[in-house]
DNA sequence: TAAATTCTAGAATAATATTCTACAATTTAG
DNA sequence: CTAAATTGTAGAATATTATTCTAGAATTTA
């Protein structure tokens, strides 16, 4: 087995800061059209640390996607938390979720971009599944919350995974569009609109 | 001005056949990772040739997009024509739109992967535009059907960007997630719940 | 049927990713 | 505190891959 090697001080903090850069770049020119030394000019490292401490160009993606996605669970997991601290209805949660989406999205733009592009590329590298599982634990957190809000009927007896899309997807959507420039109204003028919307495909009764 | 060449016989078939044996190479390991030399080899075609015919890889790569968001575009003109024809409502043709896109993913899963995961990668190298117009046409065809309703006010006052996210956000949230294999149960077996779901948000009154 | 055009082939070149070796800085063990 | 041991840095060397180029074959046009 690969020994586990121990960092020194500085070095979590240096990669950080390459990760940004990167992303600068991935976001600026793409994964594939962005080079090493690009990567090596625009934060002064060498080619051979860049190599030491990333493994290579993919895992550089990779390393920028988890965190990308890292940060973005955090905020939601808040955001529940809250409406579970205030005892918040069904509603309260779904609409959570979604303002989770929209506020991550609108406050991190370029993450945002990333992590909507690259999320196939990366999960072929990821061969330990550590990323999938990471997900995955992310996930079934949602799941808990919900559970006893479908098994009181507040919200419609769907499968999980269709309840997820039926609450992101639309944010989603428009959210790729913005961030391309397509839809040049920001996605956060419509907070309201998609959270609402949310709410009244998956609530019970009409 | 570059003169436009004139093509000969076979050599429109033969492009093609070239797009679909690249898309099945895309959509194996990624465009990063497919070579030239992949697609030549799995084509029997000569690296010469290849350039000849498209000009790098990239512009592979546009094609095969533009091919499959083409054939896209076509199912779901078709089904809205039927619905038209039949003089069909607001929530007939509605449904019809989640349909095209359930059906067309479903049935082109390969297509489907690929301009789900490239539109950003190929709209930089449309350089003269000619894709975003082909798609802005699709967009205000679609917008014409819509208005009529809107005006009679059966389908909520929202912005065309938002009615469309709203539409197609569900289902290409779940199609992605399928067609990574991260959702198990097929789009297919969705497709009512996802129509049914876009009609209830955007029709006025409840 | 000859000239013009389009297409094919594969070698030559260029751009880029990755590896490797030597050394520098830091940490750890005693 | 000091000497291994470990981790990080640098940049040259190598390998891989994209792209260009040249010559000629096939097809079309006039």
């Amino acid at each position: 087995m690969p020994t586990p090697e121990k960092p020194r001080a500085k070095t979590l903090e240096k990669k950080q800061k390459i990760l940004g850069i990167a992303l600068d770049c991935f976001v600026k020119h793409g994964v594939e059209a962005t080079t090493i030394e690009m990567i090596k000019d625009a934060s002064g490292m060498s080619v051979g640390s860049l190599y030491h401490h990333f493994g290579n160009k993919d895992k550089i993606a990779a390393a920028v996607f988890i965190q990308g996605m890292y940060n973005f669970g955090q905020l939601t997991r808040a955001y529940l938390a809250k409406v579970k601290d205030n005892h918040g209805s069904a509603k309260d949660g779904i609409k959570a979720i979604v303002y989770a989406n929209v506020d991550w999205i609108s406050d991190n733009p370029d993450w945002a971009k990333f992590v909507f592009h690259h999320r196939t590329t990366v999960a072929k590298g990821d061969s330990d599944g550590k990323l999938r599982n990471d997900i995955n634990v992310f996930f079934s957190d949602l799941i808990e919350w919900f559970k006893p809000f479908i098994l009181k009927d507040e919200i419609k007896q769907l499968p999980i995974d269709v309840i997820s899309s039926l609450i992101s997807g639309p944010t989603h959507d428009y959210a790729r569009h913005w961030l391309a420039g397509r839809n040049p109204v920001p996605l956060k003028e419509h907070r309201e609109t998609f959270a609402e919307a949310a709410w009244l495909v998956l609530r019970n009764d009409g």
